[in-house]
DNA sequence: TAGCAACTAAACAGGG
DNA sequence: TCCCTGTTTAGTTGCT
């Protein structure tokens, strides 16, 4: 009935790279059907982001030689990101951010309609605790961060229940109704893949869910034109409203006024834009082994606004309710249910010339990178004013 | 105001 | 029987 793609996908944030997967279940990255061998960050499609240690340093001990197509990418890691933190506690308090306040949310009413207790919803100025605020992030996110934290891509539902019970205190307090729309949306979000756990394998009820590389794409454009409202707002320009075709923050200077919190969004987001460049080149269902960097052309970066926000919108077999985004839903579902089986799922995404796309999001965060260290590259200054240009 | 997206609640079934 | 997991439906809320 509800279709919820990932389109609220907030700055990623809180992605304390120390958590590894406690799953038992955790088992490689899925695969059609049931999941590989491959473990956590031995793993081909563990990437750079899994080598960032706790205090947002990158260790070197896993580069492998191939690994020098992205040396540059891994130098922005090194020398740039070593004091952004993701998720770091010390720095940032956790990995909350204060939705009541400044920074707004996402969305209206918030995670938890259920006025939890422990939160102070108060009028910006109120008194907050950041630890017990509603995370601005959707549901969808939360998973998707949950899952994309684990070594192998790959978590139960109970680990994204502890995971965010971990990085997101609020939900420990609050009512356990979120569980049901962890699940409700693990069911219903097209972006969540169920994989059965492989035999041999720690037993458990239940499955092991991971995200759908094919709409990683997606996610990673949706991460980059959804950030905090607020922090949209020191990115726009007055002259433009806010619009999807508004270039996201990291494609301003300093001068323009966020803050270091939008720096570490920006951070965040692009950690994830570099650490799903190299992971969006796997055919899901074509390809179960190491990623192949040479294969581009499957990515898929839609510059669709209305695609970075309604998933249903990717050509599937026609419905005459498709157009709504209630309807896609059962269409996910059965989808996913033909992707356990191993089948190829109906989506057949619309792939136009991805490779210079790919580039582009290669390049702003590498170049949002640069500026978030001061470096203002003629790269970005050129793509800043293409974008200006393109807004105007 | 309509459409949409996201959230919540609830019911239900299956399995451990 | 209880709990967990997964699915489905319905309703609500907020935004555009």
């Amino acid at each position: 009935m509800h279709e919820y793609p990932p389109s609220l996908m907030g700055p990623i944030i809180g992605m304390s790279p120390d958590k590894k997967a406690e799953s038992p279940g955790s088992q490689g990255m899925c695969g059609a059907g049931t999941l590989p061998e491959a473990e956590s960050a031995s793993s081909p499609l563990a990437t750079s982001l899994d080598r960032i240690g706790p205090s947002g340093a990158v260790s070197r001990s896993g580069l492998e030689p191939e690994d020098e197509e992205l040396t540059n990418l891994n130098w922005l890691h090194e020398n740039l990101l070593q004091n952004f933190t993701l998720g770091d506690a010390q720095s940032c308090s956790g990995p909350l951010f204060d939705i009541e306040g400044s920074m707004g949310s996402p969305r209206g009413h918030g995670l938890s309609s259920s006025s939890s207790s422990s939160v102070s919803s108060g009028s910006p100025g109120s008194e907050r605790d950041p630890l017990k605020s509603k995370p601005p992030f959707s549901f969808s996110l939360l998973i998707y961060m949950a899952i994309e934290q684990s070594p192998s891509k790959s978590l139960p539902v109970k680990d994204i229940y502890g995971w965010i019970l971990e990085h997101f205190p609020y939900f420990s307090s609050a009512p356990t109704g979120w569980k049901n729309s962890v699940r409700h949306n693990l069911s219903l979000n097209k972006c969540f893949r169920k994989v059965e756990r492989g035999l041999g394998k720690a037993n458990g009820k239940g499955s092991l869910w991971c995200v759908h590389p094919e709409f990683r794409p997606t996610l990673m454009q949706a991460l980059k034109k959804q950030h905090f409202p607020s922090a949209q707002a020191f990115c726009t320009p007055p002259a433009s409203p806010p619009s999807a075709s508004s270039p996201p923050c990291h494609l301003f200077s300093l001068e323009q006024g966020y803050s270091l919190k939008e720096c570490d969004f920006d951070a965040a987001t692009a950690m994830m834009l570099l650490k799903s460049a190299s992971e969006q080149n796997i055919d899901p269902y074509e390809q179960e082994g190491p990623i192949d960097l040479s294969r581009r052309d499957l990515v898929v970066v839609s510059r669709d606004p209305k695609q970075d926000h309604n998933y249903s919108s990717v050509p599937v077999s026609p419905s005459p309710r498709q157009t709504t985004g209630s309807s896609a839903a059962t269409h996910g579902q059965q989808e996913r249910a033909g992707w356990a089986n191993g089948s190829h799922p109906p989506l057949k995404r619309v792939r136009h010339d991805p490779k210079p796309e790919l580039d582009e999001e290669l390049k702003e965060a590498a170049g949002s990178l640069l500026h978030l260290a001061g470096i203002c590259t003629s790269l970005g200054a050129s793509r800043r004013k293409s974008r200006k240009l393109d807004r105007k």
